[in-house]
DNA sequence: TGAAAACCTTGACACAGATCAAATCGGAAA
DNA sequence: TTTCCGATTTGATCTGTGTCAAGGTTTTCA
């Protein structure tokens, strides 16, 4: 039977942007007391944009709420999204001025940001920030080399289920419903942003979900609130290692 | 008219697995001392696989000469490379046992590899080393989401066209020509991994080549040595803004 | 040097997903 | 509640790239 990771990560430990409380725990007295000092909180509307690629960007941050999109664009318009940020992602380049990429609000977004210069002296003199900030780094590029084999070589079947897979793994509000393998969530993207992310058109995006709710995998009820039927299907169909994802 | 990016690094610095010198620059005696105490030499020959996704990588490594490929494999065959490797190229997950691609050598190759635990070691007691590192895999991020663009939304034209423009900034070897805008290098790929590297298949990477040197972008001496005839119509090509990639 | 094995090119055709074009739905404002 | 407008669905058709197939070319190795 199928099980799922539990996020037993969160938006804690006195919103120090490092994700995962195990490692927040390591932040004590001095350090959280610093960080506290040079947080800020910043609001997005859904669909302003944070950031323009090329834009300097002077601070570092952790989402609190909401959801954010990273996205590249064409000269003539065609867009690729390379990053979801969701609550307790990270976002920033210590060590860099400026971003490659547009950085949008797709629902409303609290950021707990840091400025950086500061934040960078903090990775310098607590080396375990610096650590795991590297290691996130790395789970992020692991990320996007698995999303490099979805845009390469997956059906538009398998990009959907794939990333209906991603969000219900992810999100934070899931409720698992009464028997096993049913999941409930809210889409937090546009049938546009999914097509964005999957490197589709939002039609093959439309038809494809139809599909899947003919098909019994998932149900809608209006347009994004998203039950999953069966966990395995999706998996099946996301045709990621039937393992994937799973614990027992 | 078009400049290369020039490739000011290059594996030195007594073979620290640091990309630049002016990071390994700072690193001094002592430092130094470690981590010739630690490192080893490993060569493969072209098509050997270095190692396998899911296997335990007790190590991180530099590569001194040859070309090396990430890939990702999906249960009925597809492949998608996620990775190219050049010389100067690090790999490797301080913080992490296994990888979650395979490693294969292209061409002959050889890399300076590091035992991961006494790597670690240094890399907590000389920050700039742990500092430098995080830049590099940034780096690699920054790359791997223009990848996303390039199998997202691009043309089998265009695909060919930045992999080409991508090689020739990057391979050493390059010599400019008399004249301005030509590069010869060796393509260090076959088709098929260069259809794996594009998401794409064979047939349509040696249609696209020909259509190129139809169109005199390119011309080919054998099937690997090429000659770019124009840089800026194949950037034109790659559909990547005008300017990227270019000095003055 | 020759023969086999890779590797590459080209052609004909098929098909998944794009494009163009109408409806239809659903939430926000009045 | 009604109206409106953006978001979504669905249909018809087109096209870029995949698939299958047949030669051709380069490299390797005896």
């Amino acid at each position: 039977m199928a099980m799922l990771d539990t996020p037993t990560f969160s938006h804690a430990c006195g919103d120090c942007p490092i994700r995962y409380r195990a490692v927040c725990a390591r932040c004590e007295g001095d350090e959280l007391e610093r960080l506290e000092q040079i947080k800020y909180y910043r609001s997005y509307q859904a669909g302003q944009t944070v950031i323009w690629s090329g834009d300097r960007m002077d601070f570092v941050a952790s989402v609190v709420s909401g959801v954010a999109t990273l996205s590249q664009t064409m000269e003539d318009g065609r867009r690729q999204m390379v990053g979801l940020l969701l609550p307790s992602d990270f976002v920033g380049r210590p060590g860099r001025d400026s971003v490659a990429y547009d950085v949008t609000a797709t629902t409303d977004l609290v950021m707990c940001c840091f400025r950086k210069k500061p934040f960078e002296d903090m990775m310098l003199s607590t080396p375990h920030v610096g650590q795991r900030l590297l290691e996130m780094t790395l789970d992020e590029l692991d990320s996007a080399r698995e999303w490099m084999l979805l845009l390469g070589r997956k059906t538009a079947r398998e990009k959907i289920a794939s990333l209906l897979s991603i969000i219900a793994r992810r999100d934070a509000s899931l409720a698992l419903k009464q028997g096993s393998k049913r999941l409930v969530f809210d889409l937090p993207l546009t049938r546009e942003e999914m097509a964005d992310y999957l490197g589709l058109t939002l039609e093959t995006v439309s038809r494809q979900i139809s599909a899947l709710r003919k098909d019994k995998v998932i149900s809608l009820e209006g347009k994004r609130h998203v039950t999953i039927e069966d966990f395995d299907a999706l998996q099946e169909a996301a045709g990621d290692d039937s393992d994937g994802g799973m614990l027992s």
